[in-house]
DNA sequence: CGGCCCATTGAATTGCCTCAACGCTCGTGG
DNA sequence: CCACGAGCGTTGAGGCAATTCAATGGGCCG
């Protein structure tokens, strides 16, 4: 029962034995597994199931007619990638696979059935589609606001604290396998850009970055540079309209 | 009954009369005006309620500590402001009046009891929600790769048809309440160069802006050069998982 | 060993920014 | 009624952050 997906939810909300149950099964019924840098659906495709990353990283991406590309997120275990599927007949972007990944498939019809029966679980799925956009709006501010290194400085402390949620980082360490080609693409930088403010960054002691280990030897301080606030992730059980309900 | 809410929602799915009626009602309990530029909700605050926009233009905000601000979306008729109450106690970002506007104000438990007896309305809540991430994303695809030209081009597109969608248009003109300086906090851009880049779009008669009027001659044409495609709007009424329970 | 991807560095260029000044329009108060 | 100020739009000049182009080096895999 050790689900990334349910330590996801669990941050949000306190799930019954059953709940977790049906939802454990549900994410262990069909499992795909891709190969770094496959794509897992491609813009205009339907797709008929909901995928859920179990293990490995993928990213949402746009890409533009002349081939400009855009990172629009980062997928890590316990993430959504495709609530759309619950509204939209087609995708209006691309998922691909960043490394080796494992996801859960679940059936439209699926996940219908786990949040019918389950008022908690489908509060849940509301949650993960808000915190989803209340990213993606710290996104649009950091390329719209933030400097080279603010942006590169806000992203390592968020997904830093995204891996944190789902255990998945080692003190003040954790993966980060991600290019400085993706990094650019996920900033709105160039690469060589990205390299040159990343020696910046090394060099001022805010992160040590070697083989695919980012260290954040001072997440107070990196923060503070960033002007980052972890408030937009809401990791912290603060209850929404649930509360009312819990025991 | 010409409440643009329903207008909204009519582009997903069909109501029946009782849900019309039930949305309606709600929505016109409690109404709120505000004058220009006066906030709605600030960062922080403990919202109880849910608003709607029934009139005017609005928008969400991020604030910078050093004074740095980006508007993160724009909000017209039709529009829900704050979703998030229905899962987070705080409000992570704040909202402003760009024009006079009139809400409605809807409790979270009105809310709640019209969801719970209407699936329909319950899937057509979720909709409202996956389109503003698809918005959302595409904003960050804006800032993070289109030029100043394509930035303001797409914009323009994009407010257009989310106008003409609940019959705020007129021909291929529509209001647009914004001063210079809210294209470049929306866009990322100064308003200095806004100015430059607006003067270019007019010039090439791409636009006509005068007053708080704007007119696109040839829509196809602007959606060209700023690389603009409808699909992310969701604006046909194409059907997810609801489909399956339609007539 | 050779080839490929990724990281790194340098040099020249540019899109956009900042600073600064000026004009216009509109609302307000004397 | 006119004078004034405030906010917005416009224009010019200079500067900087980030880009493009180009070349080199390192590590890994076939």
């Amino acid at each position: 029962m050790d689900n990334p997906i349910i330590r996801r939810l669990e941050g949000f909300t306190r799930l019954s034995r059953d709940e977790k149950q049906a939802l454990a099964e549900a994410a262990s019924q069909r499992v795909r597994r891709l190969g770094a840098r496959e794509d897992i659906l491609v813009e205009g495709e339907l797709p008929r199931d909901v995928h859920l990353v179990l293990d490995g990283w993928a990213c949402r991406y746009k890409t533009l007619e002349d081939g400009r590309r855009q990172i629009i997120a980062f997928l890590v275990p316990g993430d959504t990638c495709d609530p759309h599927t619950l509204a939209f007949r087609e995708m209006d972007h691309s998922l691909g696979a960043l490394t080796a990944v494992t996801l859960a498939e679940i059936s439209r019809e699926g996940l219908q059935s786990l949040t019918e029966t389950s008022p908690r679980l489908r509060q849940a799925l509301v949650w993960t589609m808000l915190v989803a956009l209340a990213v993606q709006q710290e996104w649009t501010v950091s390329l719209g606001q933030r400097t080279a290194l603010e942006r590169l400085g806000h992203l390592f402390c968020e997904l830093f604290l995204r891996l944190r949620a789902v255990g998945l980082t080692d003190g003040n360490s954790c993966e980060l396998p991600l290019t400085q080609g993706d990094l650019g693409d996920a900033t709105g930088l160039s690469n060589v850009h990205v390299n040159r403010v990343l020696q910046v960054l090394r060099n001022s002691g805010l992160i040590i970055l070697k083989g695919r280990i980012l260290t954040i030897p001072d997440l107070a301080r990196l923060q503070e540079v960033s002007l980052f606030s972890a408030t937009y992730l809401h990791l912290d059980r603060e209850g929404g309209s649930l509360d009312a309900n819990e025991p």
